[in-house]
DNA sequence: TAAAGAATTGACAGCGCTGTCATTACTTGT
DNA sequence: ACAAGTAATGACAGCGCTGTCAATTCTTTA
């Protein structure tokens, strides 16, 4: 038998509305009853219940992360942070997978989208990449009229976002390798539907263009963030029998960067005196392969943080719309100078 | 403005009530009606309110998963599961990270899992290890009444478990470097919380001493699952100077066992062919290091859903109170004869 | 064909909370 | 000390759904 407010109401000789005030910090109470209630309260370790409020109010007090991405590391870190910024509002985060790539007309995947979203009446969701710039998941939440935050590079259409600039991080990361003295450098873009992909591809390209460098089209290759997708683009820029072979390659994220080591290990190219690698993301996985891997820093854990945080934050903190953090340069031991 | 069940009753013709016969499957309808109340329901495009219905049943139709776990990849998968199971059968997955080591005294401990306990009143919960053997979180549930199912190598207690045979695989590994000729076989410990730990070091003594083997005690090192602890416990056990050294290394998880191909690869050991080395778990990162890790695959996934349907499936299909899920011994490359 | 039984349907209360608005208790100014 | 104003409190309805139980309709059987 749980306690409910009409018990500390009872207890404390007040109304069950006075209770509802004081446990929901309104004004309007005399500090004594407030005092008074709240020590009534905890005693019977009276806890609300979340049902009978959120049908109140119709709030849920409940924020869904929603994501289709298969790094478990970045999810976790977004999840972490997001928890943490949804407890201290006293909401709860509720995860839900999507997994668009099945569903591949527009209208289905509205579909999809929608059975997801619209039996549970979460007060916000929070959409991380690639899902943060897919048109059906946005016109649904539009649709659905539900508040959200992209985590995602860029500005775009009406919602908040939080994110890192993947282009001045992909532009510091080639000066980088270009301070080295490299001047071949292969680069491996990440998977099409990451607004990431672009921002990496366009820093690394006009750092080249800024050293007047040109970028021979043969050492771009295309990847998709997966471990098998790097090594497959690694074979392709290493095993060129003619013409200029890279002395660097930069991955666009980790577990592609891993793959190039791993692969130029199997060939027999020492990394990093014959080949610099870096990767994007600073995964747990940079500092457990061998060499250590020079790779960008992303706050992943502050972005769900801050995401979770404006969509829970109290209106009358002004949060900026859109929200840039920073990145760091993590030099390890993949990239040495080009000899 | 979004549609209720009233709606879809006054354009049916029909009572409140019939309605919600229908939308629960309940007997005691027409065919005829309650195709006709289906069709209008989709028509309207009808959800039903979750608040309201807890509100009502006293059921949240959320079960929530809490660890207290740092491995991204570990959690994320029976995450996975958890949730595609919760899908089948209209409840969502709420997720309470939970840290303890913080919180020292039993009474603190158990203050602090109340706190994330009683305010969302969730149907049942998951606990992850070292979760599922806490006794101040078993404590609690019990107090709360909330059910639970633990995902854990061992029965103890009342609750139902999932979980697979740490024991047992331990001692198949073992058995797959006995047969490679290894004598000498360093074995780094998991955490201490973690039940698994016990299991995974009584496998491996059992086989040694099936084979007659003596184990030397400055063969077992602790550790605690982390990388870190992995690469101290390997620098320990290779640096000796004096007496044998261990032809073949058995880490209790992958982690720790990728911490000993590097530390071996920073100390000019070569793996395989001067040292074997083998893990436990089969994460990303087994595949990702070189060599690649021969370790135990363990069936995260299904150990997250078998534990979710336990906790929503309906009573009627009576599920077994303790599951063991088959693993399967992985041989990669990190292990060789030895010469 | 009527009575008895079974199947189907509906009226209504109430889950625990908060919003609205009326009521009561205190201040303040003159 | 009294009116006018302000602060504090409470009564009550209702959020959208389901459980209970009574009412109605359809079958079956004698």
């Amino acid at each position: 038998m749980k306690t409910t407010i009409t018990d500390v109401a009872k207890r404390a000789g007040v109304s069950m509305k006075t209770v509802s005030r004081v446990l929901n910090n309104e004004p309007n109470v005399a500090e004594k009853t407030r005092a008074h209630v709240k020590a009534i309260a905890d005693e019977l370790r009276y806890s609300p219940n979340l049902a009978a409020r959120a049908l109140a109010t119709s709030k849920s007090y409940l924020i869904a992360l929603i994501y289709d991405n298969p790094s478990p590391s970045y999810i976790s870190h977004i999840q972490r942070g997001a928890i943490d910024a949804c407890r201290d509002a006293g909401y709860h985060l509720v995860v839900e997978p999507l997994t668009l790539h099945a569903a591949k007309t527009h209208e289905e995947t509205v579909i999809l989208v929608r059975k997801v979203l619209d039996r549970l009446r979460v007060d916000g969701v929070i959409l991380t990449p690639p899902l943060s710039d897919n048109e059906a998941v946005l016109e649904v939440l539009e649709e659905l009229n539900i508040d959200c935050v992209r985590v995602a590079p860029i500005n775009r259409g009406a919602q908040p976002f939080v994110g890192m600039d993947d282009e001045t991080a992909a532009y510091q990361m080639t000066q980088h390798l270009l301070e080295k003295g490299h001047k071949q450098i292969g680069f491996i873009r990440g998977h099409v539907d990451h607004a990431a992909t672009y921002q990496r591809y366009a820093g690394f390209i006009r750092a080249m263009e800024d050293a007047g460098i040109s970028v021979p089209d043969e050492f771009v290759v295309q990847g998709d963030f997966s471990f098998e997708s790097g090594a497959a683009a690694a074979r392709k820029i290493l095993s060129r029998s003619s013409g200029l072979k890279p002395t660097a390659i930069f991955a666009s994220n980790d577990d592609m960067a891993a793959a190039v080591i791993s692969v130029a290990g199997q060939m027999g190219v020492e990394v990093p005196q014959a080949l610099s690698v870096c990767g994007f993301d600073d995964t747990p996985l940079a500092r457990v392969v061998w060499p250590a891997l020079t790779t960008v820093r992303q706050p992943i854990y502050k972005m769900g943080h801050q995401a979770a945080k404006t969509l829970v934050g109290r209106s009358d903190e002004d949060v900026e719309k859109g929200q840039i953090l920073d990145f760091e340069i993590k030099k390890r031991d993949s990239v040495s100078m080009v000899k």
